[in-house]
DNA sequence: CTGATTTAGAGAGCACTGCTCTCCCTTCTG
DNA sequence: CAGAAGGGAGAGCAGTGCTCTCTAAATCAG
């Protein structure tokens, strides 16, 4: 192994302490995570946990990007996974991946998508990073999408001057294609499926309103690609 | 006035702590609401606030309460406001209360529609109520379009059985006459909504990616018309 | 190998939190 | 007018984040 063993040791305790701190955060929700906690399950004093950790802040900065990365590889993987030529398949496997993760970790997806904790304000250079993976898998998906003539952007409402050019910007700033409009929707449908996904986590249907959640989650997601237009191959 | 001279200082002391409680909430947030500082800003020591509120978890109640009917008055204000027969603009209009509601109140907004506050479940008998407006108000607001001619049901996306009979229960419960897919749409049009908002108000899409994000909304909320078929008038 | 330095943990302590309890004075009620 | 109820004060308990000092162990430099 490299280093000394003093070395190893921090790794592991670090480890430790974002492995504690995940399963506390899944428990008991963010607000309520709590380094003295956190020490007592590592059967150490509180004071010990701050030669690992700065604050709780930096803590929960640690459990952001740890789930920002576990998210990120599902996604990934389950986009690559799915081996489909079809762009609108593998839409419907991304979304589901997210969704899938989202209600297996209901508090690590709030405390990334949720309100954000009073107080806290997530350092942005070191969770822009792992913090974007989705939307740059859905950005890649809808390129490529483009590229294999599998969107047909619909008419309808018409982009406004301002939007247009923030769009023109992102185009221009991630390489992409499409037009105005498929761009435009196509944030709206990034918007639109973690408002799905939030409404499912954070219970905002109401209790015993849908008895099969999960196929109106499907049914969400093909209408969300037939309003990017993305009508898949043949 | 009604009551004895106790009774009224005892409403007008409750008013001042959900006051005093809804400033808190403003400028630190949910998990950071504390009985004690309401209590010093009522000029008061902090377990004289128990003789008025149960719990912390009561007072989040409250607040919840009072968001949700801040919320509904101005929904509901600003969709009577709109004269027009034009349900699109309605719509419009209703999305915009909504956004305009939740940017001028952040905390409040979170606590209604972010993340779940750990530790706290809202006592559903008190809260359904006032909580089912803005869902009402876009009910009603379909229902009305519907029967006015102003919604032609796109193609698309079949609804799945399971989510039709859920729909169909729904359309009974509140004696609707739209068909099962503009039902369906109006559910994913409702999860969208907040989805946009939350976005904007969670700060999702990242720092001065959008220089006009209320055309970006407004955009939105019209792809959002034209994927339930929200055609309006003329 | 030895001496200096860095590191990890222990423990005390401060200010804060939610909440409960008792005590006491005021106010309302029969 | 006497008893009951209401509302505030204050102490106290257990928990929190965080800082400080002290001690012992591990590492490094010569």
């Amino acid at each position: 192994m490299t280093g000394t063993p003093r070395d190893r040791a921090r790794v592991q305790t670090m480890q430790d302490i974002t492995r504690i701190g995940r399963q506390h955060l899944a428990t008991d929700g963010a607000a309520a995570l709590s380094l003295r906690a956190v020490a007592r399950d590592l059967g150490v004093v509180s004071s010990a946990v701050y030669r690992y950790v700065k604050s709780r802040d930096e803590l929960l900065t640690l459990l952001l990007i740890d789930g920002y990365d576990e998210l990120g590889d599902e996604v990934e993987r389950a986009v690559a996974a799915a081996s489909a030529e079809d762009f609108r398949i593998r839409f419907l496997v991304l979304g589901r991946a997210v969704r899938t993760w989202a209600l297996r970790e209901p508090a690590t997806y709030a405390l990334l998508f949720g309100s954000p904790v009073p107080g806290y304000q997530a350092p942005g250079e070191q969770t822009t990073g792992p913090g974007t993976r989705v939307i740059r898998a859905l950005i890649g998906l809808w390129e490529q999408a483009w590229a294999a003539g599998q969107i047909v952007v619909p008419g309808g409402a018409p982009v406004p001057p301002t939007v247009a050019a923030d769009v023109t910007r992102i185009r221009e700033e991630f390489g992409l294609s499409g037009p105005d409009d498929l761009l435009a929707r196509a944030i709206l449908a990034w918007a639109a499926l973690f408002g799905c996904i939030s409404f499912e986590v954070f219970d905002q249907y109401g209790p015993d309103t849908f008895s099969d959640v999960e196929a109106l989650f499907d049914y969400q997601l093909a209408v969300l690609a037939d309003t990017v237009g993305l009508v898949g191959a043949g």
